[in-house]
DNA sequence: CGCGTTAGACACACTTGCGTATCTTACCGG
DNA sequence: CCGGTAAGATACGCAAGTGTGTCTAACGCG
């Protein structure tokens, strides 16, 4: 034991063992112990940073809000602008949907809101490029003048959502091509001529 | 204490109790002192008949299940025939929905498996009465002959799922209709022709 | 090099929930 | 009315987790 980890790197440390444990067994089975084992460290060095389990979960899920950055992206075609941001979503974010949707059952009891709430957050800073992208589309003339209903807007993501909160596991490619062209181009095409 | 409740009528009472325990305080916080309290018996009343928790959360949820069975309504068009199914969803289920989708999680990490596993057999039952009511509308000739692929189909009903799992509240009517009038039957329209 | 800071190890009191064992007491059937 | 069955009330031992002390030993800065 000749490394001796101080400040910000045990720090560090600590979060992510604790993002480890909350992923891995949920946030009912969440313990400052198995925090404490799996960075290697003992519970005081805990304590002394976060005063309890609840200000350590928090702390851990901001930290995971503030890695991941989605970029949206501009492909060309709203079909490929699309389904890049659903496998970004797919790849990245999948843990943290399923954390904050299923695991947090009680945290919303104790605090009176929804994951709707948790969501906006998640989903806040994307809505100016997502506005973006739809523009760009109705440019290129591959959906109509009129805007789309925010309803259609988020189809595909919602869909993405649920079919990953029903699996708590990655959404297959070929389910999320099929979402985009059975359900979301057509529609979108349709609903805005 | 001159009542004193015996066999079906006792058992029915804590199945009732922990019911209440699940939906109020969630699958991480069901204790079963608090089911004993909340029935006004003892604990060895309760594991005289389910040995663990896991058994009696088992037969709470069987039990709930086989209560609020759903009816596929025949109402003379596809429009109210989705409505008034997802009004039933939206009225009778959503404790269910929320508490099988969302309450669970430790369950389904320790058990393997995952809410889609329990909404089949939620939803099980009630295919055949979906055969049949899209089956009725292509006959009426509201929706082509080609068969709506099973995405489309239940597309109001996933969107409803995941609507109520965002806000754990009942959806309101609006939104039901918004669903159905902009997004699902143009979108059925368009696949079966 | 020496001193303050803090990591790390350990032990504690406390709480909560579990599952069982024991005993009394009410109810129901014959 | 009587005897078996099961309800209801405690009580107990166990395990796991929490949050807090206390002590030492390593590290980093001046």
């Amino acid at each position: 034991m000749t490394e001796r980890r101080r400040g910000a790197a045990l720090e560090a440390a600590l979060l992510d063992a604790a993002w480890a444990e909350l992923t891995e067994h949920g946030y009912a089975n969440f313990t400052m112990d198995a925090v404490v084992q799996r960075a290697g460290t003992s519970r005081p060095v805990l304590y002394r940073r976060w005063s309890d389990r609840h200000e350590l979960v928090r702390a851990t899920i901001i930290r995971a809000l503030e890695r991941d950055e989605i970029t949206v992206p501009d492909t060309g075609s709203l079909r490929g602008d699309v389904l890049t941001l659903m496998r970004q979503v797919n790849a990245t974010r999948i843990q943290l949907v399923t954390l904050v949707s299923v695991h947090l059952a009680g945290y919303y009891q104790e605090t009176g809101t929804s994951p709707a709430d948790l969501r906006r957050v998640l989903r806040g800073d994307r809505k100016d490029g997502l506005d973006a992208l739809y523009a760009r589309a109705a440019q290129r003339g591959e959906i109509g003048p009129t805007p789309l209903p925010d309803r259609v807007r988020s189809l595909p993501f919602d869909l993405l959502h649920h079919e990953v909160l029903m699996t708590l596991a990655p959404v297959p490619e070929d389910v999320l091509t099929e979402i985009v062209d059975t359900i979301f181009l057509p529609l979108a095409r349709r609903a805005s001529n």
